[in-house]
Order: C-alpha cells, then structure tokens, then sequence
DNA sequence: AGCAGCATGTAAGTGGTTACATGATTGT
DNA sequence: ACAATCATGTAACCACTTACATGCTGCT
C-alpha cells in the first residue's frame, strides 16, 4: 500500500464547489474543512501547477482582486469521483494531550486538571465556531448542503463528548487527588 | 517553532512503567496507547539508542526470552517530566472519510450510505476493544489506574459520539436521497 | 522440522512543514 | 502613506512510512 496524497482530492474537491483562485483554495481548506483536513500551504500551490499540467484544472479569466481563477476541467471531475471512490485513510491519531494525561502519575495534579482546562476550551469554542458555520450553511440550499451539514454535525458530536468527558473527568480529579496523597502518605 | 517529535516522550512514558524490550514498547505503543497515539515501528528502535547514547535509558539484564530489558534512569524520568511539561501538540486532524462524505454530491447515494456504515461499524470496534481495557484496567489498583481510566473514557466518549453521529447521518438518508432525485428530475 | 511469535535493526524514499521571498490591491 | 489582505510561489529540512533483512525461541 503506497503511502498515497489525499491533497490532489482536497484540492479537486475544493474546486468542484466552483471556480477560485489559489488563495481562495487554501482559505477553503484552512476554514470549512479545517476542521476535519489539513493541507499545509507549502502544498496547495504545486499540486495546483501540477493538476494544471495534467489537464484536470485551468485557468479561468481573473479573480476577484488580481491573480487567475482556477476552474476544474471534465477530466478533473472524473478525477475527482475517482479518487473519492478510493478507499479513504486516516492519519493515525497523535493526540499529544492524551499521551500527556495517560502519564499523569508523573504530573502534579495542577499540571492535570490545566490539561484537562484545555480540553474542555478547546471543546468549547469549537462548539461555538460549528454555531457559525451552522447558519452560514442554512442559507444554502444546494445539493450540497445535505453533506456539509452532516460533516459539520460529527463535529459537534465529536465536541460534545470532547466537552462532557473533560468535564466528568475535571469532577473526578478530587478524588484521584486524595488517593495519591494518601498513596504518599 | 521547530516541529518537534513526540517520540521520547511516549517511549520514555512507556519504559516509566517498567522495564522492558524494545519490542515490548513497539508492542505497548501498538496496543495500549494506540487509540490516540501511534509510532511507526521503524521509530522506535533508533529512538531507543539515542536515548541509551543519552543516558536516559540503559540495559538492564535480558528480557522474557533473548534481547535486553531497557530501563529508564533517573535521568530519563527528569527528562520524561520535562516533556510532559511543555506545551502538547496534535496533529492536524485528516479524516479521509468527512473529507469524502464532504464533497458526498459527487457520490451515489449508496457510496455515502457505504461510507456511514463503515464509520458506524469503526465505532462499534472501538466500543468492543475499549470494553476489554477497561477489564484489564480493572485489575490495577496503582494509581496509574486512574489515568488510564481517564484516557479510555476519552476513547469511550469519541466512539460514541461517531456511533450516534453514523446513526443519525444514516437515518437522515432517505431524504438526502429523495432530495437529489428530485433536484434531477 | 517447521511455524508463529519474539527481537533488533537499516535504508530508501516521500510527504509535509516551515520559513523565506515578493508584489499587487483595497481600505483607512 | 500605511496596514492589512490578497496572491503566488520556492527551498530546505525533517519526520515518518515502508519494506527489507536477520536471527532466536518456544511450541507442536
């Protein structure tokens, strides 16, 4: 199994949702998928060149300011449906907050429970961002409003239980703060 | 900021709970710490000398069968709390399947219905694996137990979220589906 | 005798991050 | 004028994955 790019279907998917420049790709990315994909921006401008080669994308009059739009071509479409027919990877999870938290015995518990304050922000004004993106969508009624509308909902699944879990942990802190000192003495 | 690895920290934070071969941490990393964190193989083994070379690790007799036993020196647990203590990272989030379910208008309906059902049924998994941990746990009174407790509950929390969250999408597609159908014609 | 699992590594390749570099345009 | 944003790239570095290579041990 090759270590395949997911990038080319990122970028291809991007612009199957209408013509843009580069820079309107990559906000793209960074902003609607952000929260489930990633493209570092070092990337988005090569792959572009490239599909341009290949025939998949072209250049489509100006842009809104400077700079040329970029439309994709009937060969980028069925490009496109190919690569979403492919079987999917995803990255293998690197949560640095739960690697930390799994070796608490060697944290104090003030270290803990500021992790675990993180945890629960962090939650927090996800909750808060998924509250904006839910009326941006509810003023589109494409066909593709279905499917934004379930990406953005396993986002605020994933916040919830992000959210509830940090807090039931937070109230069980106290606990497990009597039990190591009495451990210790 | 200099992209950083991770990887002392989590096999320091493994060897932290006792002694063991390389393999056994490959092994613990894989199996353990494996629902948020991962390590490719290849890492580990060249991770490990460098920690030797550092002083932060040292042999310690023979393991189970043939290799050596590594064990972390006092050295290594000081370096081990250094690194808890800075700021955590985590990797960009690059879910393959929201990426594909986001762009689900280019999908046939049964696509998409595939793709939920291979999310319900990763969730399930998840659910099942987790429930033999949380057995094993059970049997550890150190006061490890709590942290791992708080990790897995984490794990508990995520699987149910994307169960319900898969159940609810799937229910939701029939008139996803009714939706495109009669937008075509 | 043979297989599964234990055990330890290496080498090539690549995907991706980060930082740097440059200039146009719009708004104040 | 000046700042912020739009816009397009490049180059170096590195972390990581994958595949390969090798031998031992315990069981049947």
């Amino acid at each position: 199994m090759p270590r395949r790019s997911q990038t080319d279907l990122a970028v291809l998917g991007a612009l199957s949702t209408g013509p843009m420049t580069g820079y309107e790709v990559r906000r793209l990315i960074a902003g609607t998928l952000g929260h489930f994909w990633s493209e570092s921006f070092g990337q988005i401008y090569p792959t572009l060149t490239r599909l341009e080669r290949g025939g998949l994308v072209r250049r489509s009059g100006t842009g809104r300011t400077s700079g040329s739009a970029l439309e994709i071509t009937t060969a980028g479409t069925a490009r496109l449906r190919e690569l979403l027919a492919e079987p999917h990877v995803t990255t293998p999870p690197r949560n640095g907050l739960l690697l930390r938290l799994f070796f608490g015995s060697h944290l104090s518990s003030d270290e803990v429970e500021s992790l675990l304050h993180q945890a629960r922000d962090r939650a927090r004004e996800a909750l808060a961002g998924y509250e904006t993106v839910r009326d941006d969508i509810a003023g589109d009624d494409s066909h593709e409003q279905a499917y934004r509308t379930m990406t953005l909902s396993f986002g605020e699944h994933a916040a919830r239980a992000q959210l509830a879990w940090a807090e039931e942990s937070l109230a069980a802190l106290p606990a497990i703060r009597e039990g190591s000192s009495r451990a210790r003495g």
